[in-house]
RNA sequence: GCCCGAGUGGCGGAAUUGGUAUACGCGACGGACUUAAAAUCCGUUGGCCGUAAGGCCUUGUGGGUUCAAGUCCCACCUCGGGCACCA
């Protein structure tokens, strides 16, 4: 027989498929459109790694899955050619980036042909092409019409080793996202995009794409909404007033100081004299902070008092005005008023230079109050009893519930020392308690009293006490019945006591004070004492909106994109500068602003601020599109994030080169169905091209203001250490040297079978031989039913009988496509192949009863069922065993098979008996059968009787056709 | 610190709605074929006790709910990812 021989089918096919042009999709074409997209390759001079493999098998599995269910399928693919990577392997190996692209993109190429994707190389993008770029300048251009393009001066992520600005997104941990060098901050005039603009509607908008959970709530937290109230305080004998914001304006009575970001504008003219120098030092040094420096987890916080008063409007308290560089400049309106009861910053801030603490928020508990029932107030008081000789404290274990505690009592009115005495007397019979502190303030709890059938809402205090001496007196019997008084050693006290609240109080004793950031109820705060947290906010709220000094305000975490590059392989920046007409946009017939061919040697970037394109002078010097004067040009380029924000709505439009995206094909063809690309662009490219689409669309240049609207990610494959692959560690995988030994077939289906696609993990290459045997025994199977295809005497064929064996291998294959069908829409490939392996198995078997010369018909039916379920994965191997078949058209122009749930159902099935809850038998009996007839069954079984006899069975639980349960004494 | 996600054999992993835990594959062991090896084929393979029949235990740990828990609830531990002085 002849053997499997991957190189010569996939070379053979891989020819054939190029020069039908199976997969150039028409896209003129009437059909059902599905748009498969895969975010496009980085050449940047290294192979493309198994994970891309892994990428482009997922994703084009699902394309010919989706082909071979009648979809008219759009697999595009391209080049992120601009950008670092490439410009910095052009530098290290010294070729032109041009160059250097060109052969990149060429090696590429080969290796995406080598996978057998179906991508449609006839409608290819190169970012770095001027066709392309083109429409990079063009999108700046009608961004910068609509005033979504502005330009400031601001303090930027800056790599020194780049020597280019980076957008925040770029900066990862206060590294380069590239180079991983320290970022620092740089002041320098930039471009930026107004993605602030859409905020509300990138976060909303979530709602309507089907992506992985996890991204959406990732893409939330980054963009960081929060709502929240922004006021204005008066300065004490200044005019100028200051506005803060807060997400707490609840713990507004707890203001002890405000506090503004070094920068903030307001600084320098409310300090006082004596203040001067030092708040002036303070802020030199702050600005020579990196933004690394920073954000240092553990750096104590600093800060200098600027000798102004501010006043709460609230109570009209003045608190004290210091700068600190914990507050950020960038966010909110860059001052914040300082609650250290409250805030873990406010209160470590206040620790350290003595600033007062005053609590305005108590910790509250719901716990279970009935709605139907009368809620009344009382006050209670805790004591905490402390006996100095050993150590202990004094406790109450109670015998009427499972509650452990401190004694503790209503106070009715009374002192509260006073009646937490009479309450240890009453509980525990000592009598002389010397009464030391209060700890902290109240703390709330609504719940239900069952023996008065009302619900309380309670205030607790607690007071700290020493036993003076043993002295008792006698308890009621009464109480002893409920509860018995013990000693507990301090060690032990925090997991004896059960009551949350005194946990709480326990805690404040032991820890001493500490920023209770909860909700709770409002206190010490006048007429608003008493509010729950959230009802005070609205009434606050108000309240500020009444005396028009603020209310409700949404704040966002996001920042604005900034998109200029001070380096040369990117797309210009169509923007000229001219002395008369100020700045002006390159007019859209001047389009495309060619990137000047530099020498190499002026490629390399100098970190002056101006990227190598201002050593271009004959770039440079332009006439002005206004005037006709002299001009010169902007001489950054624009973030590669920029030509990707946009390629797919290119591709289907790129033969064209008078409109970036042509009306009717992008109208039949976006927005994408189905974008598969790792969950590392996240906040980065995905959330850039979301808010691109959308610019457009209010533009009304597109209908569509959701790009992509099924996303999967793949995860990471590591090396085959377990850790991420590096050039350095010397443990990146290429497919080439797989491919070449096993075969695009083997790969991909074995980098798809070895677990979730979403999951990744190391490349481990000893697995791949059981796809191979896989794949061998499927070849062999598929050539012996083609050797048996036509029987000597076509009247010995049997079709459809009912043999056993016969209606076995319908029975499997039937299950194969159902699960198949099912596994790849959910992108759950390491299953599908699976029920390969297990359909395979059965069939084989089946084989050794059931003999070619009887049923040839049949096994030819399944066999060609068969391919075409394995076809997505291994498309090379199916498609010459198609053939082979008889068939003229390819494989992928077939109809995906249809189960027959009739045929999948058993006749017989295996029962599980359970005695008890557990296995002790498994019977065969007809599907379908009843609990009855079931149980009936079970009885009879000698497993099961051997637990029955002498026994009688008190009930049974029964799950149709898979187990029944009896329960037996 | 906060927000996600995950912990299952020697390894990668499977288990639809709570219903036979360990499918499928790798590896390992035993056997067949072979002068031999590779390849291939057949068998065994979670742990413990037992000659066996069989029994007991087992999905990170500890509790709970249930006739029944990998799956649901509570607490904790470990790992991976994201954010991180965002007021």
């Amino acid at each position: 027989m002849e053997e499997y021989n991957p190189q010569k089918i996939e070379k053979k096919w891989a020819e054939v498929w190029d020069k039908t042009k199976l997969y150039q999709t028409d896209l003129k074409s009437k059909k059902n459109k599905h748009y498969n997209l895969v975010m496009f390759p980085y050449p940047s001079g290294e192979y493309l790694h198994i994970g891309h493999g892994y990428s482009f098998s997922g994703a084009d599995v699902y394309a010919r899955f989706k082909k071979l269910n009648g979809f008219n399928v759009f697999e595009p693919i391209g080049y992120d050619s601009f950008g670092l990577p490439a410009e910095n392997f052009a530098i290290k190996n010294k070729v032109h980036p041009k160059e250097s692209t060109a052969s990149n993109i060429k090696h590429a190429e080969k290796q995406l042909r080598s996978f057998g994707t179906m991508f449609d190389f006839s409608k290819e993008v190169v970012t770095s092409d001027s066709s392309y770029y083109k429409w990079t300048q063009w999108l700046f251009l009608k961004l910068y019409e609509k005033g979504l393009v502005y330009q400031k001066e601001s303090p930027v992520n800056w790599c020194p080793k780049c020597l280019t600005v980076l957008a925040n997104e770029q900066v990862i941990n206060g590294l380069c996202e590239r180079c991983d060098t320290q970022v620092v901050q740089k002041n320098l005039k930039q471009w930026f995009f107004k993605i602030t603009d859409y905020a509300e509607r990138l976060i909303k908008d979530l709602d309507k794409v089907d992506w992985p959970g996890s991204s959406v709530i990732k893409q939330r937290n980054w963009i960081g909404r929060s709502e929240g109230v922004e006021f204005e305080m008066d300065i004490v004998g200044q005019k100028e007033k200051i506005k803060t914001y807060t997400t707490r304006i609840d713990t507004v009575f707890g203001m002890t100081y405000v506090v503004l970001a070094p920068e903030h504008p307001l600084v320098l003219k409310i300090t006082s004299k004596e203040n001067k120098k030092a708040v002036e030092d303070y802020q030199i040094k702050s600005q020579k902070l990196s933004e690394v420096d920073r954000q240092l987890e553990d750096r104590e916080k600093t800060g200098v008092f600027t000798g102004a008063y501010a006043v709460n409007p609230f109570n009209n308290k003045k608190v004290p005005v210091w700068i600190a560089d914990y507050v950020i400049y960038g966010y909110g309106t860059g001052a914040v008023m300082a609650v250290p009861a409250h805030d873990e910053r406010d209160f470590e801030f206040a620790k350290k230079y003595n600033l007062p603490i005053v609590e305005s928020i108590a910790p509250y508990m719901k716990d279970d109050p009935r709605d139907d029932k009368e809620t009344e107030k009382r006050d209670i008081v805790t004591a905490i009893v402390k006996n100095p000789k050993n150590n202990s404290y004094l406790c109450l274990n109670w015998k009427t519930t499972d509650w452990k505690s401190f004694p503790t009592g209503g106070t009715d009115g009374e002192d509260l020392v006073k009646a937490a005495k009479r309450e240890v007397g009453e509980e525990t019979g000592y009598k002389n308690l010397k009464f030391i502190k209060q700890i902290g303030d109240s703390i709330f709890s609504e719940f239900y009293r069952p023996h008065k059938d009302s619900n309380v809402f309670a205030n607790f205090k607690y007071l700290l006490f020493e036993l003076e001496n043993e002295e008792k007196e006698v308890v009621a019997q009464k109480e002893k019945d409920q509860h018995e008084a013990v000693w507990v050693k301090e060690t032990e006290v925090s997991s004896f006591i059960s009551v949350w609240n005194q946990k709480i109080a326990w805690k404040r004793y032991k820890e001493g004070d500490f920023a209770y950031t909860d909700y709770g109820v409002v206190i010490n705060s006048g007429r608003f004492s008493g509010l729950k947290s959230e009802e005070a906010k609205e009434k606050m709220a108000k309240w500020l909106e009444d005396k028009k000094l603020g209310g409700k305000k949404i704040n966002y975490r996001l920042r604005d994109w900034s998109i200029g590059r001070q380096r040369y392989w990117g797309a210009p920046i169509p923007i000229i500068y001219c002395k008369k007409c100020g700045v002006q946009p390159v007019p859209e017939k001047d389009l495309p602003v060619l990137l000047p061919e530099l020498p190499l040697e002026k490629v390399q970037p100098k970190g002056t601020g101006k990227g190598p394109l201002a050593n271009a002078k004959e770039f440079v010097k332009t006439i002005c599109p206004k005037c006709g004067g002299e001009a010169e040009r902007e001489t950054d380029t624009m973030d590669t994030f920029v030509d990707s924000s946009f390629y797919f709505l290119r591709y289907p439009s790129v033969s064209n080169n008078k409109e970036m995206m042509e009306k009717e094909v992008t109208k039949k063809w976006l927005p994408v169905d189905m974008y598969v690309g790792g969950a590392e662009h996240v906040t980065m490219h995905l959330l850039y091209a979301r808010f691109i689409t959308k610019a457009l669309f209010d533009q009304k240049l597109i209908d569509f203001d959701e790009p992509f609207l099924r996303l999967r990610h793949q995860g990471m494959i590591l090396g085959p250490d377990g850790k991420k692959m590096s050039k350095s560690k010397g443990n990146v995988v290429i497919p080439d040297e797989v491919i070449k030994e096993y075969g695009a077939d083997t790969f991909r289906t074995y980098i798809l079978f070895m677990g979730p696609f979403e999951d990744g993990g190391p490349w481990d290459p000893k697995g791949i031989k059981g796809i191979q045997r896989f794949l061998e025994k499927y070849w062999e199977l598929a050539n012996e039913v083609l050797k048996n295809q036509k029987p000597e005497n076509p009247e010995e064929v049997i079709y459809y009988s009912k043999e056993i064996e016969e209606t076995a291998l319908l029975r499997i294959i039937h299950k194969t496509i159902k699960k198949v069908s099912e596994d790849i829409e959910g992108f759950r490939f390491n299953t599908a192949v699976s029920s390969f392996m297990v359909c395979l198995n059965e069939m084989l078997k089946i084989k050794s009863k059931l003999p070619f010369s009887k049923s040839s018909v049949l096994w030819k039916e399944v066999l060609e069922i068969f391919s075409i379920l394995l076809s997505p994965f291994a498309p090379f191997i199916t498609e010459e065993v198609w053939e082979r078949f008889g068939n003229h058209d390819s494989i992928f122009t077939a109809a995906w098979p249809k189960y027959d749930e009739g045929l999948i159902e058993e006749e017989v099935i295996t029962l599980v008996v359970q005695i008890n809850g557990k296995v002790r038998d498994t019977i065969e009996v007809s599907a379908g059968i009843s609990q009855k007839d079931a149980q009936k069954e079970a009885l009879k079984s000698q497993k099961v009787i051997k637990y029955t006899t002498g026994k009688k069975v008190a009930n049974s639980f029964f799950v149709p056709n898979k187990l029944i349960n009896l329960i037996v004494e």
